[in-house]
DNA sequence: AAATGATATTTGCTATAGCAAACATCATGA
DNA sequence: TCATGATGTTTGCTATAGCAAATATCATTT
């Protein structure tokens, strides 16, 4: 996936402010971290051993990103997410992940889209199990596997900062039972959709496998969203 | 347009951080930074009179925002944008633009629509003086102020990131004529439908501004984006 | 003349230090 | 008991220093 052509592997090592960050986001899209909490450059330094400098460095992307709130004080905090606020990121996800979709419907291969059904598979799988974070992995690999196919580079660094802003929130979604999908699971209506170079069709699953998810969060949502800032 | 409930104005004032950042970020979409120039973090704080560190952040900031490219040493870039990347950014501003221009169309007030029609009218007036900075300002102030009608905070982020990465492009559109839009400005149009509270109407004509501007700006990129980094 | 190698410079990354404002703690006083 | 004020700590921001890798410069060699 990384280089089909000649040479040049060799990538050089990720810096530090680039694997705090990587940390950060995961925890954030894990929903390790809570809405509300404040995160302080010290402290985070000093728990992952490094100094403040990278770990400053991966915050203010992370709020650039919109994933942190930073306050006058220059303090940032892990947003608490309006219902307002929530509804307009799903929003905007499915207008995008569906049009990418539903050009991935007009460019995938057979193989990227048996990739992609393995993916799903262990999705399911893990769901079984119950073991969150595979679900989690996986979804967010599936759903980043059909911009991909889509080729669509700049509407994939947007959807990556509508994850990451959305991210806290799944942490409301573990503490309730996962729906069980009467109608099957979306995302197999999006592999046929693929499958038949339906591009209406991508996009109409991808944006019911958005409305169910926020449909299950929003409610969630309402007695969280406080305004102020406790510490 | 700041505060307009009780007391509490005294924002703080911009770190330096910040201060660097919206002047680069001025440069960028004011094409005072050509595609393919180097940032040198040092070089620019001694020019700016600061130390590393707050340029350093800045720099970074825009990265993360898609607005310069880092490539692998760390060195940041002016990125040259590919005839394809600029159609997708101009694409998507389409539908985000578009989407937020529906909305302004049901919730504007008079108020809110004749500030528009004033920025319209200085970017008219800027247009005859051939004063390309007030046109470029102008323009900016009004296709916000469309979003911020809509009261679409997430949107308004996402399409400000999409601007600054195509703001290098428009320092090609000051080599080349304007056009007299035969058919009237779509701004107009826009505003038009804003009174009629004409929601398809003002997302058109959101569609047809982004539809002919890339039209002059996109033949000018063939020739511009390179491949490789010279120096 | 071209290639090679040594040296000096540049440059990004990380760590550290200092400052000022914010915050917490606690003693004092009404 | 509560308010006030002094003091110490925390914390974000900026500047500075050191390191290592990359780059540039230049002398040497073939």
């Amino acid at each position: 996936m990384a280089s089909d052509t000649t040479l040049a592997p060799v990538d050089r090592d990720e810096t530090l402010a680039e694997k705090v960050y990587g940390r950060l986001r995961g925890a954030l899209v894990g929903g390790r971290l809570v809405p509300g909490q404040k995160l302080v450059h010290r402290q985070l330094a000093a728990e992952l051993g490094v100094s403040p400098t990278p770990v400053r460095e991966a915050l203010l992307r992370l709020v650039s990103e919109g994933a942190l709130d930073l306050d006058v004080r220059g303090i940032s905090w892990v947003p608490r997410l309006s219902p307002g606020r929530y509804a307009e990121i799903m929003d905007l996800r499915g207008e995008l992940e569906g049009r990418a979709a539903a050009r991935a419907a007009l460019l995938a291969t057979p193989e990227e889209i048996a990739t992609l059904r393995a993916i799903h598979d262990r999705l399911m799988e893990g769901r079984r199990a119950k073991d969150a974070p595979v679900v989690l992995a996986e979804n967010e690999r599936f759903h980043f596997g059909v911009i991909a196919i889509a080729r669509m580079p700049v509407l994939q660094k947007v959807v990556e900062h509508l994850w990451t802003q959305a991210g806290p929130t799944i942490n409301l979604l573990l503490t309730v039972p996962r729906p069980d999908w009467p109608n099957g699971h979306p995302h197999e209506d999006l592999l046929r959709a693929l499958d038949a170079h339906d591009a209406d069709a991508a996009r109409a699953a991808v944006e019911r496998d958005l409305r169910e998810y926020a449909k299950i969060v929003a409610p969630l949502l309402e007695r969280d969203s406080g305004h102020g800032n406790p510490d």
